[in-house]
DNA sequence: GTCTATAAAAGGATAGAC
DNA sequence: GTCTATCCTTTTATAGAC
């Protein structure tokens, strides 16, 4: 069927461009990568791209929803630990495109009103559930005691993953992971030693 | 004197931009901030506000050097503790504008070739010399033991004051300074009770 | 120190043909 | 689904007058 030939067609192109959109990122960063080279490289003119994403911002909030899923599914629902999380931080270091781009585009984003503000709101608020869950679960299984303030915890663990991030694209020798260990050991430290 | 006069106009002048550039940064975000926009709120068309600052960068790291030498005059020499790096960060409460700019343009500039990466590096690397004596002198008094991995725990520190405020410009519920005071109990929980 | 004028480039987006 | 053509906007930066 040339209809379904045509729709496989439009699926792999879609595919391409997010991922070259990636490799110009990784190369220029995401504020210097523009829609005329992400449509040379996959041999389109600047309008041809412009068919499959609406906006710049579209585009962008696609490749991080695409890794949002495929983190999920590959590190997160697996396993849902701390050592999923810690799984995620250590393949984000394979793909220093995504990073970069997590990083510039959530910093422009967080002015209201910018066209992908919702989509990180709503990404943070997933981890915020997501990393609460591991925590629950490592208090009922024991290994963190029933004194540890979960929001809190949760806010601090992703507060120094993003930084860690931020470290990391400058100075790529920091151990981001291991960093991460360490202030779980920390928490776990706390859970079996209460507070005098 | 005519000449000191003058001289004394352009300081100021100086001033009023860096200010007014903070205004627009706080209004529209940093990426959307022009120096067009800057200029006429000033008085000035853009090609004269160009005769103060080379270029877009510079302008912003002029900023940012700024706030960098006031922290460290008001609340960091005066009191090298950590409560010191706490009070920097409830006052950053009080300059949405400042933290937009840092957040926005420490992550466009992390991409090697910026012309504010180097400054970044320095700034990184200042925080991690100021925040490591601090926790050394926090050792030396006692409030902190020797067993402590003072490198880790100082980009831990410094990883989640950046990612904390990541979240507080999404939510500005997010109260920075008690999630700082938490991860500080912490550091000096676990001083005193050495892991088994 | 500030302006006018202008460059020079790049950006995203749209209309309409094929 | 892709192109041509084009628009309109915006941006930073420079040259040279006053």
């Amino acid at each position: 069927m040339t209809a379904r030939g045509r729709y496989a067609k439009g699926i792999a192109k879609r595919e391409e461009i997010l991922q070259v959109a990636l490799d110009v990122v990784a190369e220029v960063g995401y504020r210097k990568a523009s829609n005329r080279e992400i449509a040379e490289r996959v041999g389109l003119t600047q309008p041809g791209l412009m068919h499959y994403f609406s906006s710049r911002e579209e585009l962008y909030m696609e490749v991080l929803r695409a890794k949002d899923n495929r983190d999920l599914d590959r590190f997160l629902a697996p396993d849902l630990t701390f050592d999923g999380w810690l799984a995620v931080i250590a393949h984000n270091v394979s793909v220093p495109g995504l990073v970069r781009l997590f990083v510039e585009f959530s910093a422009e984003a967080t002015i209201p009103g910018h066209p992908a503000n919702e989509y990180f709101v709503e990404h943070y608020a997933g981890a915020r559930r997501l990393l609460t869950d591991v925590i629950e679960r490592a208090q009922a299984s024991g290994d963190v005691g029933p004194t540890v303030d979960v929001p809190i915890t949760v806010d601090i663990i992703i507060a120094v993953s993003d930084g860690l991030q931020m470290q990391w694209l400058l100075d790529s020798s920091v151990d981001m992971v291991e960093r991460l260990t360490r202030l779980w050991n920390g928490v776990l430290l706390a859970s079996h030693r209460p507070a005098a």
